[in-house]
DNA sequence: GTCCAGGGTGAAA
DNA sequence: TTTCACCCTGGA
């Protein structure tokens, strides 16, 4: 029996609108949504058709779908046709956001175009970053390749939950991760089995350490207990952390326990508007020795300044390009050193 | 079935 | 500065 037998359809009456279009610049959902910034999206569309994802935001359900340019209303659009087009004159995109949630609450277009960084808020420029970085070696291929990759605006609680888990994780384990503090201690919010927004701060905290072990967190149950008491009892205040300078709000998040430098950087990317932010993995540090000559032996913490150095504010979505490249390559699609095609033909 | 690596961090050496 | 334990899941 599936969880949306057991609670039965929705009483919905036929309210708000309940579904709408987003028209931005090229925005590609998969790796946007699906590449390593957030961990609660689940592909709904097979491969090679046009993405579909499902997923919570804020305290609603959503299914996100790309519908390719505004004047191709047809449904099921192959991914490549799509980005393609986006690739050809950076040239918009139309999202479908439609809403599985019995509420549409108040402004809820805004908060979906805020949290994929295509709202009114700060924001970095892909056209900037186009021109900027076209020649570079390492990204310049990958913005060609990849025009539609986007930087989210998350919360920062459920983005730094997320970064704890991160460690010595991997990508498949953290959505485990995510989605069972979600789904066994946030609100049920649709009828899909991940239909749960993220449990607040004091929700978690009163849950315990053992219940996140019990979830299968590991020893990063122990980081996440206190952050949720830091951010419940407002000794951090993670929002007023998007007003904070880099190196300030750096220092209040690696005063967590668990939270390293690392971590630190991926909220803040991810979630706190810190455009210079630049997460250093054991793959982007690879990239930086291969493709811009960091020394081999430099400490992370030294690489991030050097490529903080080179990209500035534009650091945050240059290590996204970065990360997903070596990502890509790692699954043997763009081979070592050379990039063959900008668009490669099958990127799952 | 076993083995191994996975978007790190903190504490001890 | 370097080494090591920390948990445990998915894939080979």
């Amino acid at each position: 029996m599936t969880l949306a037998e057991r609670d039965g359809a929705p009483t919905g009456q036929q309210d708000a609108v309940r579904h709408f279009v987003l028209q931005t610049e090229a925005l590609d959902l998969e790796s946007t949504l699906d590449g390593g910034q957030a961990f609660r999206w689940w592909r709904v569309s097979g491969d090679g058709e046009s993405a579909v994802y499902d997923g919570v935001i804020g305290s609603t359900a959503l299914r996100i779908s790309e519908l390719g340019d505004a004047l191709d209303p047809q449904a099921g659009t192959p991914a490549q046709d799509v980005a393609l087009r986006q690739a050809q004159d950076g040239g918009h995109v139309d999202i479908k956001v439609e809403v599985r949630s019995e509420l549409v609450p108040e402004g809820l277009e805004h908060a979906v175009a805020d949290y994929l960084g295509i709202g009114p808020g700060p924001k970095t420029s892909i056209s900037e970053l186009r021109v900027r970085f076209a020649d570079d070696p390492c990204i310049g291929p990958a913005i060609t390749g990849f025009p539609g990759l986007r930087l989210l605006r998350q919360d920062p609680w459920e983005c730094l939950v997320s970064f704890i888990c991160s460690s010595t994780s991997n990508i498949p384990r953290i959505k485990l991760n995510v989605g069972s503090v979600a789904r066994e201690i946030g609100s049920r919010v649709g009828l899909g089995d991940a239909d749960y927004c993220f449990p607040a701060p004091k929700a978690v905290a009163a849950a315990g350490e053992q219940k996140l072990r019990d979830l299968g967190l590991g020893f990063r149950a122990k980081y996440v207990i206190p952050a949720a008491e830091a951010v419940a009892s407002g000794k951090l205040d993670l929002a007023a952390l998007r007003e904070t300078p880099f190196y300030e709000a750096r220092a209040a998040l690696v005063g967590l326990t668990g939270v390293g430098e690392k971590i630190a950087d991926c909220v803040m990317a991810f979630s706190l508007d810190k455009a210079e932010a630049f997460p250093v993995d054991r793959h982007i540090r690879r990239a930086l020795e291969r493709w811009y000559g960091l020394p081999e032996g430099t400490n992370n913490s030294n690489a991030a300044e050097f490529a903080r150095e080179r990209f500035g504010n534009f650091g945050a979505v240059a290590q996204q390009y970065m990360f997903h490249r070596e990502r890509l390559s790692q699954r043997a699609k763009w081979g070592g050193d050379h990039v063959g095609h900008a668009l490669p033909e099958d990127r799952l």
